[in-house]
DNA sequence: GTCTATATTGGGATAGAC
DNA sequence: GTCTATCCCAATATAGAC
């Protein structure tokens, strides 16, 4: 799966081979067929096993802001969602693998990516209109989604698995996109 | 090159192949690489097509609101950028094509887009320092790919090639882009 | 569960007649 | 410039021995 991950990341679902996979894995091309069915099969354990952590780790955030006395900001919920991402316990590329996998283009692959991020949009969707009430839900929607791409588009624009520049690090980068988001959410 | 167009943006540049092309197209297998090449060629071709006569036209009017006398404003120069993928001479489906083109992962073909977008990033760039004094270069730089990331975002939400929704429409949406994008690239 | 070998399909590209 | 036919290779997946 390590090998796969890599793989996938570097060239799309499309443009990796099993064969690729196994090789680099070491391992038998009958094997991985017997454990995974097929090549979607595998590329759906690789994005949860990833994925589900991250996820997780967010809504644990947004809950104990919410549980707290005070409701939380806008930009509480905006770190809540990009730090996970930059979480010194999760691999490195996690970021690289979530751009990839959220602009592959086959429906099948598309599915399986929605059933894993849904629950964490609405609850995070949510959480930004309760504290935005100068906006209408529908703006607060769009909105999220502009925060989306703009983590997308940064996670991007790194050199997907090489060493990153040194002038920002990552973490300093997700600091400057939650300002830029904080900015559009909350603005009348 | 319509054909090629349609079977890009729905599949992706790997999972589409030359003869779902030509039989698309109703022309023959040969006579497509005679002309472009090989498949790279056919992609670089499509690509030019599209990008070109949008990047000229946002310079355009880049350059009309620079030659007036006063400066821009963000939010004219934000317009600048966004309008002329809305425009309606030009297809409907450029943004998804710009969308789907912005996610390959290639090396190949991530250099043909580099290439197409190179100058129009820089120009806009330097117009958003010059607008915004109160911000660095390099937070301009960062917030400029924000932006970049929210359109793409926005445009890969819609079915890329079916009907659009009914309730917002496209120049709506991306009014909304505007406005978010204006206030996270202001504030201080 | 793991291997070798292979069935089967489809891909990009080209040769060569017209 | 356009066609038919084909070369050559790589892909997913599975059969069947161990």
């Amino acid at each position: 799966m390590d090998a796969a991950e890599t793989l996938f990341i570097e060239r799309g679902f499309a443009a990796t081979s099993l064969r690729a996979i196994a090789r680099d894995a070491r391992v038998n091309l009958a094997a991985a067929n017997y454990h995974f069915g097929c090549k979607e099969g595998l590329f759906a354990a690789v994005i949860h096993r990833r994925v589900t952590p991250v996820n997780q780790q967010r809504i644990a955030i947004l809950d104990k802001l919410e549980s707290g006395d005070s409701s939380p900001t806008t930009r509480e919920i905006v770190d809540a969602f990009l730090n996970p991402l930059t979480n010194s316990d999760l691999p490195p590329h996690l970021p690289a693998l979530i751009s990839r996998i959220s602009s592959e283009p086959q429906p099948a692959l598309k599915s399986i990516i929605q059933n894993e991020f849904a629950e964490t949009a609405m609850r995070f969707q949510s959480a930004l209109v309760k504290a935005n009430p100068q906006v209408s839900p529908d703006d607060i929607m769009w909105r999220f989604h502009f925060l989306v791409g703009g983590m997308l588009q940064l996670v991007s624009l790194l050199n997907p698995l090489g060493v990153q520049k040194a002038n920002v690090s990552p973490v300093e980068r997700m600091g400057k996109l939650a300002k830029f988001a904080v900015a559009g959410l909350e603005v009348e």
